[in-house]
DNA sequence: CTCATAAGATGACTATTAGTCAGTATATGA
DNA sequence: TCATATACTGACTAATAGTCATCTTATGAG
């Protein structure tokens, strides 16, 4: 018997309950609360968060509803982790576009950050419009705080990026910001401002101007308030 | 007989049902009108508007749950009317932050006409959160077209004064924009993002300042950007 | 193989609430 | 006084989130 042998079954003897066929429950558990996750992201998406029922993601998961309820506290839990898909999917464009590796200065990093979230805003429709119609109050009562707790920790990785393009921004001399978190904040509060005002169409039309001209008009208005 | 009293009773005798009687019933229908909206108004901002139910509102404004539905056609209705009100409040502190007939610069306009929804914002928590809430479609497609337009005038109204601003910025050559619409959503979008942004204490926390900080950092960015 | 047990799944049921409408009450003026 | 019109009522329907007693299936001991 080999070390890793002998630790293995080690493993397996500290639960009474271990047998290969516990390995295989677990699996088919995950397997079948990634069905639902995938049902509810097709129903919700499509119909949109208030007209879609719990009744409709059990139907198109192939389940009852209350096996819908074995898996997720409430429907808001099961949007909170929605959420959290279109989160990471967020922070890993994010963290693509800050380059780490590459010599970029802390302007082109704001630049590539700001236009992965309107590429994210553009190509992820659905994810944007959860977070935006998440962020109440209404929703994070709804769910533990636990999950919302994930959900903060996310945004706030998210945000990082911004914090440390200025950073970098701040140490070559080339930006003038009193503190770099607040100035991320400003920053990113500005841009999301202008993707949640163009979000409507009637806003649009009433601004006579495309979501890109208006984005980018506040991005450049930003840099240039930042830059010494 | 004056010209004025001939137009008036030309005026009540174009509709044949004209009686003493109907103008006080007109006057009635439009206070139990009024006792409605008084009564939603309580009720929707004291618990929100999605635990508060049309039943409550109707039992505050002592009356039957029919009653609400003869003068409004549906809870979103209702809500849009309280949004009217707050619509309504703002751009009269708007109108008063421009102070027309005051010799102020475009930046000071554009300074008082920020602290004015500053104001708005801390002052009126519940019209501010209405406003926002009901930014979505799933409200817009729940009122009628012709309550939608009214809100949407409002709205450019509002907005219609950071224009003037910049206008005036523009012609005493003290901005270079390039479109002075543009402009005025470019910085209302960046201050309504703050706003949005720091409404939920858990964001202030993860930014470590106030309100009121990210609100000027947005504020003073944006108006060093339209500097010349 | 058989059967007791546990784990997992079910869907009928409850509770809540927006919106309706047949019936009732009140006011008007002929 | 009474027919009519107007205003109001609240029991009812429909939709839907969430529950839980019951059933089904898988397991492994004998």
């Amino acid at each position: 018997m080999t070390i890793s042998q002998y630790m293995t079954n080690s493993h397996k003897a500290r639960n009474p309950k271990a047998s290969p066929t516990k390995a295989r429950r677990e699996r088919e558990s995950l397997e079948r609360r990634d069905a639902i996750l995938a049902a509810a992201r097709n129903v919700f998406f499509e119909n949109g968060i208030h007209r879609a029922t719990v009744d409709d993601v059990a139907a198109h998961a192939e389940v009852a509803k209350g096996t819908v309820y074995l898996y997720f506290e409430s429907k808001e839990t099961l949007l909170a982790h929605l959420l959290l898909e279109g989160l990471d999917a967020l922070g890993e464009q994010l963290a693509e576009a800050f380059a780490e590796n590459h010599p970029f200065t802390a302007e082109q990093r704001l630049r590539r950050l700001a236009s992965a979230y309107l590429d994210f805003f553009e190509n992820e429709p659905d994810y944007f419009r959860l977070m935006m119609a998440l962020d109440r109050g209404q929703f994070q009562e709804a769910i533990s705080t636990e999950l919302h707790q994930q959900i903060m920790t996310r945004s706030i990785n998210g945000l990082g990026w911004v914090v440390r393009a200025i950073d970098q921004g701040v140490t070559d001399s080339d930006f003038a910001v009193a503190d770099s978190k607040s100035a991320a904040g400003v920053f990113w509060a500005a841009i999301n401002g202008a993707l949640v005002l163009m979000s409507h169409p009637i806003r649009r039309e009433m601004l006579q101007q495309s979501v890109e001209s208006l984005y980018t008009g506040v991005m450049e208005l930003m840099l240039k308030g930042m830059k010494k």
